[in-house]
DNA sequence: GAGCTGTTCTTTTTT
DNA sequence: AGAACAGCTC
């Protein structure tokens, strides 16, 4: 090893997988067992001990964040590594991107080396236009993203009609040569051509290294294929974790990690040692894995979760609010705290909450392009310019009413129909726009500058001083008459253009000079489409420039479970603990066992302190007012049960209980007065519905039982109605039992309905 | 086309 | 549990 990789303490089990020379491999990384340290590790390795060259290899992650954080820590790790020899590490899109740019003949499939990258909603657009002009018979239109990417897969294996027997079968050909004549590809398709022609083609790496392989889909499984070569002629190794499958409600069905491992036939390694969390937070979360063995620690503390009630969502967001205030007094960084919840609406009583309180706090949501009115207008613009065969972006830039000039669709229509609908040479087809320019005035103008764009500045090279400013590029548009100088946005629209042009001038002038002007914009544009994140950087960077808060960073994160993936916290509160909402309502056995993943993805992010609410007053259709039974599967010794109730739950829980022993009261006396043989009737079926909670209740009382080993003596009671419960608390007027299948209920001691055992 | 019945989906989100 | 939709009847 070199002196390098000894700095690095890896574990044995690490350091197997760093050195392991199968053919290929699949590491199955356990949460927080450094499994990018290991992924890092092996890239150097490959490079430096097995002179493998870095542009030799493909290292594909899931998101744009993964492969950012892979490229700089190997940098930071080896700095004398250049951008360019990484040119392979990337999404799988990007990489495929990359592949059909320099490497394969498109040619072959019938696109162009110009071809640009769809936006995801434009497929959708296109198909819709496509329907209309073509007269098709599909159904559930509203949905038709869903149902074009879901009935792809059996559309491909040869079957004759769509699940809804319509003509879906008939307008995926019509899509894929409109996507040809226009020249462009969706997400999906770059994976599928690059694929086709990874296939039957030459090249192939001598590496092919995966990031969060298990969260990859049946399209990426056979990119993954495909890149190997037909004979296997590129090595495999992949890095993922079956426990963190999350995300297969988008597609799959399948675990991908055994699903790969099976398919190139595999070494499977595992990294079993968590660096993160404390000995309690780990045990508990041993009880929610699903595959493989038991997680180790790594260390001692065994502090306990702690599990709250809260009277509503509005209660809890006031707790927090207060709890995380003593955090932060007591020298704890906001930063190293994170709330998660299920749904994301639970955030806005939290945000509303917090921000009333002064507490810091940042919604994790993604910025794109199009959350920007008038770049999501712009980019368009340059869609087309770099373009011109995109007759679609042509009509949605030239019928905008925010941005532009204003144009009918049929004026629009006849200005592209003209100008791109019959092939012909350019001065042909301008002067055929010209015929129409007096019905649509600037319009025209204006398509004429975009259809025009590549002419234009063909003559312009990259890195020189020959490269266009933003100011050049504004003026050449019009970008000032464009933009709507008397609208009350200009001034923020202008200045939003110009950083965004700026950007663009600056990666169009970095790299190696001398390249066609028109071809970087056109890279440019085509990454952006699929990395929306860059320019999210680009507007933070704007933002802290006003100087509007430099003690922005340290803040409280709130985001959804699945969001939380991959982070990690010191402190964690997951709210809304509460059955249906986690697990969310379940329809099969499938999403149940997802649901636990998501809740055991939740709890794996804290470091120290882990802190679960659930609500009795949730307030939503369809969320209970009971705790998850997930509460009932951690070992009660591992929990701090601390409830916060406020007088007027108290009161509230007090009416609540009234009600249900009157109603349970009227119910018997209606029932005595009864025809015995109806009576008869109803106890069966009551009887029924009985046993057929008690059987789910039995079952998680029997995973609680497999699971936990050591539980400590627990007051058992016993009710008429619910059967035998366990005391959860008790006070000197109520009672608390849990009873398997029923959930929690209180009692008040008065009634004596219960009895201790 | 109003009114009915039956079915499916709803949440989570990346490229 | 409830909305949205498809397909049927009149």
């Amino acid at each position: 090893m070199t002196e390098e990789t000894k700095q690095i303490h890896l574990n044995e089990y690490q350091r197997a997988a760093v050195l392991d020379e199968s053919p290929a491999c699949v590491v199955n990384a356990n949460v927080g067992s450094g499994k990018t340290t290991v992924l890092i590790e092996k890239i150097l390795y490959l490079h430096q001990e097995k002179q493998v060259p870095l542009e030799r290899m493909v290292v594909l992650t899931f998101t744009n964040k993964a492969a950012d954080e892979i490229t700089e820590r190997l940098m930071r790790r080896e700095p004398q590594i250049t951008s360019e020899q990484v040119q392979g590490f990337g999404t799988f899109h990007s990489v495929a991107l990359r592949l059909l740019k320099d490497r394969l003949p498109v040619e072959q499939e019938g696109w162009t080396k110009e071809f640009t990258v769809m936006d995801p909603d434009e497929e959708t657009d296109l198909a819709l236009d496509i329907i209309t002009e073509q007269g098709l018979k599909v159904k559930y239109r509203n949905r038709l993203k869903k149902r074009l990417e879901q009935e792809y897969q059996a559309y491909l294996t040869g079957k004759t009609e769509s699940r809804y027997k319509d003509d879906l079968f008939r307008l995926y050909p019509l899509l894929l040569e409109e996507k040809k004549r226009q020249n462009k590809m969706s997400f999906a398709d770059l994976l599928r051509v690059s694929m086709n022609l990874l296939s039957d083609g030459e090249w192939h790496p001598e590496w092919v290294i995966v990031d969060e392989v298990q969260d990859s889909d049946r399209l990426q499984l056979e990119f993954l294929e495909a890149l190997c070569g037909p004979q296997k002629s590129a090595k495999l190794f992949a890095v993922g974790d079956p426990n963190q499958v999350i995300y297969s409600w988008r597609g799959t069905g399948e675990n991908m990690f055994f699903l790969l491992k099976h398919r190139f036939g595999a070494k499977e390694l595992t990294l079993p040692v968590n660096y993160r969390s404390n000995a309690s937070i780990l045990e508990a979360a041993n009880r929610f894995l699903q595959f493989g063995e038991q997680i180790r620690g790594s260390r001692e503390e065994t502090g306990k979760i702690v599990v709250k009630n809260h009277y509503d969502p509005f209660q809890e967001a006031e707790y927090l609010a207060e709890r995380i205030r003593t955090f932060h007094e007591k020298g704890e960084p906001y930063s190293g705290i994170a709330v998660f919840y299920r749904l994301q609406k639970q955030s806005e009583i939290l945000v509303k909450v917090f921000e009333r309180q002064g507490i810091p706090c940042e919604l994790s949501v993604k910025k794109t392009l199009k959350d920007i009115p008038v770049l999501d207008w712009l980019v368009k613009v340059f869609r087309f310019s770099v373009n011109p065969a995109d007759a679609q972006t042509a009509m949605q830039v030239l019928t905008d009413t925010r941005y532009g000039e204003k144009c009918t669709k049929k004026q629009a229509q006849d200005i592209v129909r003209r100008a791109i609908g019959e092939k012909g040479e350019t001065s042909e087809r301008i002067a055929a726009v010209t015929a129409v320019s007096g019905k649509a005035g600037g319009s025209d103008q204006f398509f004429r500058k975009m259809q025009g764009f590549q002419d234009y500045f063909s003559d312009r090279r990259t890195g020189e001083g020959e490269s266009p400013s933003a100011e050049e590029l504004f003026a050449y548009f019009g970008l000032k008459e464009m933009l709507h100088p008397t609208s009350a946005e200009y001034a923020s629209d202008e200045e939003k253009v110009i950083g965004f042009l700026e950007r663009m001038c600056t990666a169009c002038s970095a790299g190696t000079g001398g390249r066609d002007f028109t071809d970087c914009v056109r890279e440019f544009i085509n990454s952006s489409a699929l990395y929306g994140m860059k320019l999210d950087a680009g507007e933070k960077a704007a933002d802290e420039e006003k100087g509007a808060e430099e003690a922005d960073t340290d803040t409280v994160k709130l985001m959804t479970l699945h969001a939380s993936k991959g982070l990690e916290f010191d402190t964690v509160f997951l709210t809304g603990m509460n059955q249906g909402l986690i697990p969310l309502r379940c329809r099969n056995f499938e999403q149940e066992e997802e649901e636990r993943r998501l809740f055991f993805v939740g709890i794996t992010r804290a470091r120290n302190e882990l802190e679960l609410s659930w609500y009795t007053n949730p307030g939503e259709p369809g969320v209970l007012g009971e705790p998850s039974r997930y509460l009932q599967m951690i070992p009660q010794h591992l929990l701090k049960r601390d409830d916060v109730r406020t007088e007027e739950e108290k009161r509230n829980n007090l009416q609540q209980m009234r009600r249900e022993v009157q109603e349970q009261i009227r119910k018997k006396r209606t029932e005595s007065e009864l025809k015995p043989e109806k009576k008869d009737l109803e106890k069966k079926e009551a009887g029924d519905e009985d046993l057929g909670k008690k059987e789910t209740g039995d079952e998680v009382l029997g995973k609680e039982k497999a699971g936990s080993g050591t539980k400590p003596p627990e007051q058992r009671v016993r009710h008429r109605k619910y059967g035998e419960g366990i005391l959860v608390s008790e006070d000197e007027m109520m009672v608390e039992v849990e009873f398997p299948g029923y959930g929690r209920k209180q009692f008040l001691k008065a009634f004596g309905e219960e009895e201790m055992l």
